[in-house]
DNA sequence: AAGATGATTGACAGATCGGTAAACCCGGAA
DNA sequence: TTCCGGGTTTACCGATCTGTCAATCATCTT
């Protein structure tokens, strides 16, 4: 029972449960794909339930690790990072792998509201929620929680249509709608203003 | 080979489609559901798929006649429907069987581009875009195409959120950024003012 | 009443599902 | 060399999956 074949096999599943959604993967194709057999899976994982949400633990850091991290990248002042939420979604929608957002397609999988991996996939929701309320409130904006909590639906919008459309536009889109928003909340987000 | 049976089938399919999810829900389900054996369901479609685009032809008829023909009850002018949109996004999520969008759903489970499926649901939310942005036309707004996006990424992030937080709180939060955006537009929209 | 016709069925095929029991392999201790 | 013990595998379980086939049932014609 090696400890690196546990991440391994994680990291394993997230690729496929990403590409082909969770119910559509077997257990036999995640032994498959790791080189593993069956029953080592489940030293690891009492079920492939635990399995899932030990994979939505590991998206869930990195996705939120990327995304905070390009924020912080593309802008140095909160407001600016507020709207670069949206140029890192479009970097996002780019890449080959793109295939629209984990926790949303586990929460349509799984949608029983006591369900476990419909609970981790909102709560991935709230802590992205809670930073956009830090960065508003660190802006000196009159309703961070409400400006926040529309930028979030901006961008789980923009990711929907990006992933149904195969299109990254959404991500302008959603963009020119927060600076708009960011606008109306006594603002001048994209700078020569004030 | 009863006509009515195939209309009950699409009907009941769908509930559980909605409620269950796709590959989660198998034909011995629909079968038992409805009264009828396999087979007969397999006089009516081909195959499962056969029967999810069936369902999702209805599921589009329905849920845009709802929408629309609420928009018009709500409001009388153009302008007025497009707000309205969120109004009617609030009484739909807070009806009991409310478990998110069936397109976004039925794209996150089969997500591969070239799918039927994910080509329908698509469809949909191209339907819903067209509408909007003859609305945006008609009410005289600068951008229509523009504002049209911009109203379905928010009606879209409300709907995964109000789904997956239970809480129908996101229409409103979208609806307040939607009447920004409008008047960022040159436009009043919520009345009492030019 | 007998036959034809089409709707409907139970039973099943073949594959795959999540999950498990028992054998196996292999390095180290005695 | 013999034994031991944990990591690993093969082979399998019962259930369920989509889809089908041959038989049955109901109805209408003659």
């Amino acid at each position: 029972m090696r400890p690196n074949k546990r991440s391994e096999l994680i990291r394993n599943s997230l690729n496929l449960f990403y590409r082909n959604g969770f119910h559509a993967t077997g257990m036999d194709m995640v032994a498959a794909e790791t080189g593993v057999s069956k029953t080592s899976i489940y030293k690891h994982f009492r079920s492939k339930e635990d399995l899932i949400l030990a994979v939505l633990r590991l998206r869930d850091e990195d996705f939120r690790n990327w995304l905070y991290r390009r924020m912080e990248e593309l802008a140095d002042t909160p407001l600016g990072q507020l709207i670069a939420i949206y140029d890192a979604l479009e970097e996002w929608f780019a890449r080959r792998e793109f295939q629209g957002c984990m926790f949303i397609k586990a929460s349509a999988e799984f949608q029983k509201k006591e369900d476990p991996i419909n609970a981790q996939s909102a709560e991935h929701k709230r802590l992205l929620l809670d930073h956009f309320t830090v960065l508003a409130t660190a802006a000196g904006l009159e309703d961070p929680p409400g400006i926040a909590r529309q930028l979030l639906i901006l961008k789980e919008g923009a990711i929907v249509l990006a992933a149904m459309t195969h299109d990254k536009a959404p991500a302008r889109d959603a963009r020119a709608a927060a600076v708009e928003l960011l606008k109306a909340q006594g603002k001048q987000p994209v700078g020569r203003g004030t």
